[in-house]
DNA sequence: AAGTTGTAAAAACTCGATATTTTCAGGTGT
DNA sequence: ACACCTGAAAATATCGAGTTTTTACAACTT
């Protein structure tokens, strides 16, 4: 029986540890929840200090966000956080409409037992999460979403939601707690969603995922100014 | 008079002059013509030998490449070209066919004299340049077709299709000189395409983009192997 | 007062060296 | 023969210092 000890003694990080992922996580999750206010100078030895690393991990990151367009680069003059417009919330909005519906009816076309299992549990661990902790609840969120899509089997199609997806994030977080006062059952709209993915009935699916994008856009529009900060 | 002398002295440099900006162009054009293969590893001490630079320049720019999807990073063990395959090549495909028909219309939408003649200019300096230097039509190509584009108004869309385009170009390398032996009037297509964009009539000018893509597509499909490799 | 120029401080960028991790070849025991 | 361990070599990732560029501000000119 010896021989099989070390057999799988380390779980084999999954999640990569080096200095450059966790400023690049700690720097979006910092931005996406709105600790950066938009067009923010991003200063590498501030930032050095804050997440007690070394300054070429934090640039990286930095490189990194930019592609994912949560920074902007201005050459021999740093990084800054993205600017926000009403214009490119709308801009986002729309674009998300598009590539989403047509992910979500690839998806049910190649839906099988496997992705409705997945589709459940995700549904489930966010609803079981509950509103109570906003930051865990929208990592379920997301992953809620992201599991009606990523049986489209196209990478870069996904790659492309998922970025638009966390632009919008953002936007959520800075229209801030004004979320909560909507009218609306969210809880049955996630719920109507899955109903009708689960029956591969993608027209629907993809009408009432959209719907439900456009209520909380049409809500947040009127929230946010032209430049993308609260009204009041 | 003399209070406009300094106005604009120095042609204040668009292209930024950076270690890791020029790293990022050459890395990128490396790429795209193909002078890495599908896969290879990407030694940092090699690169920074070929380009004369330090190590943190070539790192940042892979890190940006990673993002543009035309280089792979893998935690703790460094950066490759990018994998092909004919799936991913038929995935980009399709989605440039999607997108750039949504950022088409929209540019006809918007359609105004100074788009109209951007168009004319940038088709001219295409025909201009002539098939002689592969690389340089490459370059006008590209301007002409995202000319067609960049009127969409929509930064997050024109972006995205510029990574895709990007993409493209690669596999179109990768086939290589096999892509002269197409029976089409290539000139012809992207004359009726201007024309129709002239005329404002999205419907004609967007079955003609997508009609030319699906064309080469359909030529580059059969020249590939399921790696992305050329067949024989 | 408005604008220009010069200088000092700050910040970004780059480099070379060090530390950490991975890879690979050779040896050992089963 | 096969898997496993071991240790040297190679490559990556990180750090801290030095260089270059930008920014801020004050003195000067018109």
């Amino acid at each position: 029986m010896d021989h099989i000890t070390k057999q799988a003694a380390e779980p084999l990080p999954v999640t990569p540890s080096s200095a450059t992922h966790k400023a690049y996580a700690a720097l979006r999750r910092m931005i996406l929840i709105g600790e950066f206010s938009p067009g923010e100078k991003l200063k590498i030895d501030t930032l050095r200090k804050v997440l007690d690393t070394g300054a070429s991990p934090v640039r990286e990151a930095l490189s990194l966000l930019t592609s994912d367009q949560l920074v902007e680069r201005i050459d021999q003059r740093g990084f800054r956080a993205a600017a926000t417009s009403k214009a490119n919330f709308e801009e986002i909005l729309g674009l998300r409409c598009h590539l989403e519906d047509m992910a979500l009816r690839k998806s049910v076309a190649n839906g099988d037992d496997a992705w409705e299992e997945r589709l459940v549990l995700a549904h489930h661990r966010m609803v079981r999460e509950g509103r109570d902790n906003d930051e865990a609840f929208e990592e379920r969120h997301k992953a809620f979403h992201m599991a009606l899509l990523d049986n489209c089997d196209s990478p870069v199609l996904m790659k492309f939601c998922n970025q638009l997806y966390d632009l919008n994030i953002r936007y959520r977080y800075l229209a801030g707690r004004a979320l909560g006062y909507q009218k609306r059952d969210i809880a049955r709209e996630h719920a109507d969603i899955l109903a009708a993915a689960i029956e591969r009935d993608a027209d629907l699916a993809a009408r009432r995922l959209i719907d439900h994008y456009r209520q909380t856009g049409a809500f947040l529009t009127d929230l946010l100014d032209d430049n993308g900060q609260p009204r009041d």
